[in-house]
DNA sequence: TTTAGCACTCGAGTGTTTAGAGTGCTAAAC
DNA sequence: GTTTAGCACTCTAAACACTCGAGTGCTAAA
């Protein structure tokens, strides 16, 4: 069956009709719309229904989009909302007040978008995966402890607290700092294995004591380092959706609560701006769900993700520009950050 | 009336039937553990109604412990339920991580405590409001930007990225360091305000340009660390209770995202344990759930607290103790890390 | 004071009925 | 061939009646 312009414009209808009151949508209604009569509509949507792209909750209800519907939608019929002058200020004027600092910014962005969107928000750091490490740093925290702080080329930056038998002085973290970002300074962030540290230590001779348990804290700032940090916010804001009012809301909440899934989800998916409808996701517990993610890149180079989770049931043509737009801020403010080395 | 002795075993006995079970209890279930007949807990059962003791949903309802119920519970008859040595041993080993960072192992706390109970679980920082600034560290992050971290004599530790409109280099880092050190060191958090800062950077002289943005990043830092943080964890495991199935888990959710409001009232509890059944909090959306708080104490100053939220139906003979536990266990980790200056 | 016995109440579950929304189909109109 | 008015049909949600059983309160005897 051939889809024509005007079947487009009632699966179009359609799908702004439920996304704006959640309610299957009947044939009277469009009727108004479009200049022709309910009955018509029907036999249209009749043949919707047949080509998989309406569905009917039961025999007496309006239709609704399926998620092959909404896929059609978004690929080929939706006009994307541009956002406005205003939102764009309004997102850079939060976003600014972290723009130094790559983990915050991140968490920040995830919170921005859960707040304009009202969907929950992911966003993952840079990955650290083929990072280099750029520098090495010591601060003495208290007698015996200090700071760690790894920065690497791909803008992240860890730190971890950790602790020695003897007095600290500045002499010794000088001595912590010199060597080793004499070894290690340039290395990738990968490179520091256990059996890494274990041959440094070995070359260190009389030092090895000393150096112990900075090294330890070296070893685990760099795994720390290679993970991708993901920060997730607004989950609450889905248990709003009449979607997920019953026990729904748990299954799709298990799944935002394992961060290494859902950073794979993120960075799975290909292109600037990608939307997963329900099933699409391939992950059982998003079945109803939708995904929209935008990449962002550091100086040109693809480095992380950023998006929103919620029902099937969502504004897409209002959504993708707004991760998008995210995305880019966020790109172009950690580019900025790299830029100055 | 007087509350008999066996007034209050039957009291006891409802309250532990209920929160195993959730159901209301019927006068037949306890005629079989107390040795009498039905005939006789159910005159005994009105009795305590008429108290105000119990509650009965409807007519031909068992019955459930009405607020009032589980505080004469709570204070008159519950035996604590001591936790095991392998319990303590486990507790230990999974704060034992973060033994050295005071916000990781608040953080940790708050999430292993939400683990073992599977309620929602939070822990404050230690408080900011009556430290002194140990020491103001710089460490360089890029060619134009430097981390400031601040430390308190609460154990607190802030950090924040900033940049200059020039080069840094470790003799710049250095003039930071002894500068903003010999002005502040011993002096209350608290002082420093924007009125401070604004005096410090006039009496700079032609230092001033140079350190302006080092001293707006002293500020930042020290108000946050004057700001108690809260770590929230666990607010799913609420989900999992039919007493938040509706939409009654909202108003929870939303108050539990309100970190002032949650660490005013963390910190608002006197004692080493204490536990709010319901209204008791004050807190219209928490009115049908409870919170078992403890603080926790840093060299034996009184510093900070870590508690549980969920439904006033909980275990608390089991709570108290372990949230007891876990608290004292905190302070012991954080006046460790203090005792070392 | 306790208990057996019994009538009573109420909720949860199960049909039944009704109203209304929305459909599919048919036959006439365009 | 396409569109539309008309109408019978289907299904849901809400209202109502009915039953079952758990649990009660009361009474009178032990």
């Amino acid at each position: 069956m051939e889809l024509t312009g005007r079947k487009m414009k009632i699966l179009a209808a359609i799908v702004d009709a439920y996304v704006a009151t959640g309610e299957p949508v009947g044939s009277k209604l469009l009727a108004l719309d479009l200049g022709v009569s309910s009955a018509t509509i029907r036999n249209e949507m009749a043949d919707l229904v047949e080509m998989g792209l309406l569905e009917q909750p039961h025999t007496s209800a309006g239709r609704v989009p399926s998620q092959k519907g909404y896929r059609l939608y978004i690929d080929r019929i939706m006009e994307r909302k541009p956002i406005s002058q205003a939102e764009r200020l309004y997102l850079d004027g939060l976003l600014h007040s972290t723009a130094y600092d790559p983990e915050r910014l991140l968490d920040n962005a995830s919170q921005t978008l859960a707040g304009v969107t009202k969907f929950a928000a992911v966003s993952t750091s840079p990955s650290g995966g083929l990072a280099d490490i750029r520098a090495v740093q010591f601060v003495q925290t208290s007698r015996r402890t200090a700071m760690i702080i790894l920065l690497s080329s791909a803008g992240t930056m860890k730190n971890r607290v950790f602790r020695c038998d003897f007095d600290l002085t500045p002499e010794i973290l000088r001595i912590f700092f010199r060597v080793i970002n004499e070894k290690t300074a340039g290395m990738p962030v990968s490179g520091i294995t256990p059996a890494f540290i274990q041959s440094f230590a070995a070359s260190l001779g009389e030092m090895t004591i000393l150096m112990s348990s900075a090294l330890m804290a070296l070893l685990e700032v760099a795994q720390d380092s290679l993970e991708t940090d993901v920060c997730l916010n607004g989950q609450m804001n889905l248990l709003f959706y009449p979607e997920f009012e019953r026990g729904n809301a748990r299954r799709v909440m298990d799944f935002l609560e394992r961060p290494q899934d859902l950073a794979r989800l993120l960075l799975e998916q290909p292109g600037s701006v990608h939307v997963l409808v329900g099933r699409e996701s391939q992950r059982p517990e998003l079945s109803e769900s939708s995904v929209v993610v935008a990449r962002y890149a550091i100086d040109g180079h693809d480095a992380g993700a950023i998006g929103v989770i919620g029902p099937t049931r969502m504004d897409y043509a209002k959504l993708v520009p707004s991760v998008e737009y995210l995305a880019q801020s966020v790109g172009k403010m950690l580019t900025e950050l790299m830029k100055e080395e």
